[in-house]
DNA sequence: GTAGGGTTAG
């Protein structure tokens, strides 16, 4: 995660590597600097709402219903239109393709039926030939992912123009059935019919989108590029946008970042994807700072809400709240806040963010506006600060306000109620997605079923649970039973675990670490010493620790201190203090999963230099008493350090909050909000 | 008459 970050570590202090939102070097203070920056955002309004579409200018006979059919199917009066249809002799091909596009816009189950209708009717008025009707009814049949529709619409068509062909290209690539596109490109060619740029773009998006065939993916898609090339297309903004964001897809964002430094005419759309790439790809820094370089650039590409909705999830990833409060204030401004999918990326970054009440007010703002995603952000807000009867209520509060619940409004809500224990309450949940809200559960539901158990205690119910799953339990699955494993020391489970995982993903460095972690706890130094051979011998490291803490909206990271340096030593003296008090109080350091066969001082020495633990001290020096103290870690939180929070609380009286790659700790007075349960 | 970037979980 902090790739970006480190190319600066050799100006930084080799332990505190300082994470500016800005990280050039002499820079202003960081205030001053936002405020700069901020104030200088674009005032300007985008055109907002796009014009409406322009009427046709089709002349219909005198008398007849096709001008009111068009507009009842604009105003999404499908049904209506219809009505009218029947009573119409002669409708035109603005009608029938006003009705084609009301049909694939429909949310509802009888869409597809209704487009079915169109579709014969068409048919009847003798429009069964027509290359735009047929194009629209390529594209209709994709929404619906009746892509063996869209197929026969291309077939039975005999005037294959450039248009019909991209429409089946472009259904190809959205239903993953990409590795199909190539065959017909082939045809198209042969047929006399040349590429042009949207035929790129839909090659392109083909190539990611083929699961079955990804392996080929990064060989089709250079191929493709070199075409591009040799034809002239990719200095078209669309083809280059496309081609960057495909790279960043098969996940080599060095050189989608070459595609968007080599574009001369970038644009919003480019932009934007560059700083969603960074964003998905734990390059959430880079993301960042490239939303900043953007504000620089002409208004005409002056982020909108797609951008910020990238720009969001950055800041989320990172837990950066005065960040993601002064984007707040900046969608304010925009008037983009009222852009539902903003909206739904504001309440996940909030709670991301540990500010589930910043984000429950956001949810509650957006009243009649919310859609199945804000609930499930809010739910899912609740289960990761481990409040899980807050997310059985919200979940409820959802499905009488008549919102359908989706597949991950289930693994929210389960893994609710696997952060806070609630075990019967997901039984339930599990029996009742299926039967009473049509919802098939699937591996990652499975998986939620698994940790719960496994966090209970409960074991071999947990095994059971895969044992007795409806499909091939997967690396999710496995895994949640191996950190069940690690966490109640059983050996032999373990070891059965982890022979599926090492087949199913042997590159995880994690789940090698965990079993490592299993056998360490049980004393199998020789065991130990095997799996970290595994590991040598498959060329895979443990992912290092690494914390952070926002100081003063500044942002220090520690990875873990193994040599002295200055501020480590500063750090390390006064946790060392902390740690003698601490041991008269009762604590007894858990040295249990340290990996090294050391005695029980050395042991402790390693434990002291944990990444949360230095971030925990730099905060309690670097910040007011009565401020709160937010860490994030890229791991999850060991015993250790969990316990030694929960001492500090209560020692220092400070209230520290600790998001971890799982949940969030909310320690107060000794005590944590997990209760010792995650 | 087509198109390129995006919301929630893991």
């Amino acid at each position: 995660m902090w790739a970006s970050c480190c190319t600066h570590r050799h100006h930084c202090h080799p332990l505190v590597h300082h994470l500016p939102f800005f990280p050039t070097h002499h820079e202003p203070p960081h205030f001053f600097l936002f405020h700069c920056v901020y104030s200088s955002f674009p005032r300007h309004h985008h055109a907002a709402a796009a014009a409406a579409a322009p009427l046709h200018s089709a002349a219909p006979a005198v008398g007849s219903n096709n001008h009111l059919i068009q507009s009842l199917c604009r105003q999404g009066n499908l049904k209506q239109a219809l009505r009218l249809l029947a009573k119409e002799p002669n409708p035109t091909q603005r009608t029938f393709e006003a009705l084609i596009l009301s049909c694939a816009r429909r949310r509802g189950d009888d869409a597809p039926s209704l487009g079915v209708a169109v579709h014969r009717r068409l048919v009847d008025d003798g429009f069964d030939q027509d290359p735009f009707l047929s194009t629209k009814l390529i594209d209709m049949y994709s929404e619906f992912g009746a892509v063996a529709d869209a197929r026969q619409v291309f077939e039975e068509t005999c005037d294959k123009t450039i248009f019909v062909w991209n429409a089946l290209l472009r259904a190809l690539a959205v239903a993953d059935e990409g590795e199909e596109a190539f065959p017909l490109l082939r045809k198209m060619v042969a047929a006399g019919t040349l590429p042009d740029s949207f035929t790129y773009s839909c090659m392109l998006k083909a190539c990611v989108g083929m699961s079955s065939h990804l392996a080929l993916a990064p060989t089709r898609i250079r191929e493709l590029h070199a075409h591009a090339l040799r034809h002239g297309f990719v200095p078209r903004v669309h083809v280059a946008t496309t081609l960057l964001d495909v790279y960043a897809k098969i996940g080599d964002i060095a050189y989608a970042r070459n595609m968007f430094d080599d574009m001369p005419n970038k644009n919003v759309v480019s932009w934007s994807a560059m700083i969603g790439c960074y964003a998905r790809n734990e390059r959430a820094f880079d993301g960042l700072r490239l939303f900043q370089e953007m504000l620089l650039v002409p208004a005409e590409n002056a982020p909108n809400a797609v951008t910020m909705v990238s720009t969001l999830q950055a800041c989320a990833s990172l837990a950066a709240l005065e960040q993601g409060r002064m984007l707040h204030g900046y969608l304010l401004r925009r008037r983009l806040d009222v852009i539902l999918p903003v909206t739904n990326a504001l309440i996940a970054m909030y709670a991301k963010c540990g500010r589930l009440e910043a984000g429950r007010r956001v949810f509650a703002g957006a009243g009649g506006r919310r859609d199945v995603v804000s609930w499930n952000s809010l739910i899912s807000g609740y289960g990761m600060h481990g409040h899980g009867e807050d997310a059985v209520c919200t979940f409820e509060d959802m499905i009488a306000a008549g919102v359908r619940p989706t597949a991950i409004t289930f693994v929210a809500l389960l893994g609710a109620c696997s952060h806070a224990g609630l075990v019967h309450a997901a039984q339930q949940f599990f029996v009742s997605m299926g039967r009473d809200h049509a919802v098939v559960p699937r591996a990652e539901h499975y998986a939620c079923m698994v940790d719960l158990l496994g966090r209970a205690g409960r074991l071999e119910d947990a095994a059971a649970v895969v044992e007795g799953m409806r499909i091939e339990p997967g690396p999710t699955v496995w895994g949640a039973l191996l950190g069940a494993c690690r966490i109640h020391g059983a050996v032999e489970l373990a070891e059965r675990a982890c022979k599926r995982l090492f087949e199913l993903e042997p590159s995880n460095a994690g789940n090698y670490v965990l079993l490592a972690d299993v056998y360490a706890g049980a004393g199998m130094w020789g065991e130990v010493g095997r799996v970290k051979k595994l590991m040598e011998a498959r060329e895979l490291q443990k992912l290092p620790g690494c914390s952070w803490v926002e100081v003063r909206r500044r942002m220090y990271a520690f990875t873990a201190a193994e040599e002295a340096a200055p501020l480590a030593e500063q750090l390390l003296a006064l946790l060392c203090k902390l740690v003698a008090e601490m041991k008269e109080e009762g604590y007894v350091p858990d040295t249990r999963f340290v990996l090294y066969d050391l005695g029980q001082e050395e042991k402790e020495r390693i434990l002291l230099g944990h990444s949360e633990k230095l971030a925990l001290a730099f905060g309690l020096i670097n910040s007011g008493a009565g401020e709160v103290i937010r860490i994030t870690k890229n791991l999850r939180l060991c015993e250790d350090c969990h316990s030694v929070t929960k001492f500090v609380s209560k020692f220092a009286n400070r209230e520290i909050l600790v998001r971890d790659v799982n949940r969030f700790h909310h320690f107060r007075d000794g005590r944590c909000s997990c209760g010792d349960y995650w």
